[in-house]
DNA sequence: CGCCGAATTGAAGCCAATCAAAGGGAGTGG
DNA sequence: CCACTCCCTTTGATTGGCTTCAATTCGGCG
């Protein structure tokens, strides 16, 4: 099942338990941190807002973001939570569709959509990364549309193991992020992630103390998630 | 809200209502049938398995093809259905994540990964619809894990506008899957599905007669499904 | 120390899943 | 042409999980 790119844990777990994601625009970020300005954002302070026009790639150099949209309804939806090496803002559309808030304080930097698309356009590598990109997000997507109709513990083991995968291949992370932006990311109530965190710590399959948790059976834990054959 | 490439609606209809989806990738699809072949695929039979090699690239010519992936725990998935004009098999992976079965009598054009990746590479018009396809893609991918915290009227609503915008603008529209497709599609039990079924039709939002549903309300519809900024 | 927001825990209600059974519709064979 | 069967659909009754409302505890910070 392990696809292209995939590379071994730097931990020495079996890969089976926490494969480590690749850094995904590494090249990329690199190439836009020369072409672009490095800014600091404070913690809940947004990068962009929904209907914004869309001016700029994002790529985070430290901290954490998290995309939101409103629903119509007025439900809050978190779209996205973006770590350090990852790009963000895009999308094709004009405008923002969500906005974009940083989580802790955050360094990112900020790249025009115009300098941007011309080096998408002469550097093959760039392209090639951003292509990947693309369709890894995708699947990342049809996951998540799958979860939707899993439980709330496996929503929040698939959670916690795809955290655990991108932000480092240790088995304790950091969760800056409320129970509330967990929820109203897999669709849950702050309630229902709150309780479920309890179910997981009572049977042992996690460790929390404070916003850090350790995964103390990541491989009950990714079997729970439901093996999912594109992520993680 | 409307984007670039959406069409006024062949019928007449206000565009807030049934807003017509260009037809994705025609361009493609006509360069694809010369230099690929056309197959007759019979209700029911499949296009490929999952766990197949990922030899070709589909496209539908006629009919209806659904994509079908089966979770660890024995759940059936329906990934999406593929209406004439569209494209599927194109994901990276070397095998297929999914199996691909034709749901009614179904024409489509198999074309060779590497035919497909030197067309891609070679036509620029094609790359570009390819890259807005995927971008489409990935919205809709989206839209879906929005829609999985929704209720049951909110994903069928979603399902029948969308249906309709990629079949026709017209109000009448065919629906060749099964109930139980529609719920592996969205996240529901076939039970569940014509309840609500039942439920809109004595609310008076549509009209069925066999596997033809009229949408009697799109803009209620529309409303109802929560308004995706993407899809729709 | 005292305040305030977030997290946790408890109790009740609701929606969809599940189990169960009855009602079509297409195709087959007599 | 009708009877029969099979499968899908529809409808009913019950169960279970999540949400919601409510109350308490925890943790950070002035």
């Amino acid at each position: 099942m392990l696809q292209d790119g995939r590379v071994e844990p730097a931990s020495g777990l079996p890969h089976t338990w926490l494969p480590a994601r690749a850094a995904l625009c590494d090249l990329t970020l690199s190439r836009i941190t020369s072409i672009g300005r490095v800014d600091h954002v404070a913690a809940g302070a947004p990068l962009y807002d929904e209907g914004d026009a869309s001016e700029f790639v994002y790529g985070v150099v430290a901290g954490m973001v998290r995309t939101v949209s409103i629903g119509r309804d007025g439900k809050r939806v978190v779209r996205g939570f973006y770590l350090s090496g990852e790009l963000l803002g895009m999308e094709r559309a004009r405008l923002h569709a969500s906005s974009a808030e940083a989580i802790s304080d955050t360094r990112v930097v900020r790249c025009s959509r115009s300098r941007f698309d011309a080096l998408a356009a002469s550097d093959v590598q760039v392209a090639s990364e951003l292509w990947s990109w693309l369709l890894r997000t995708t699947q990342r997507a049809e996951d998540l549309s799958v979860l939707g109709r899993a439980s709330a513990a496996q929503k929040l083991a698939y959670f916690l193991i795809d955290f655990a995968c991108r932000v480092s291949a240790s088995r304790r992370i950091e969760l800056p992020m409320s129970r509330t932006d967990i929820g109203d990311f897999l669709g849950l109530s702050s309630e229902t992630v709150s309780r479920t965190f309890t179910t997981l710590r009572h049977t042992g399959l996690i460790a929390t103390n404070g916003r850090y948790v350790t995964l103390l059976d990541p491989g009950a834990l990714r079997r729970m998630s439901g093996n999912f054959v594109n992520g993680i």
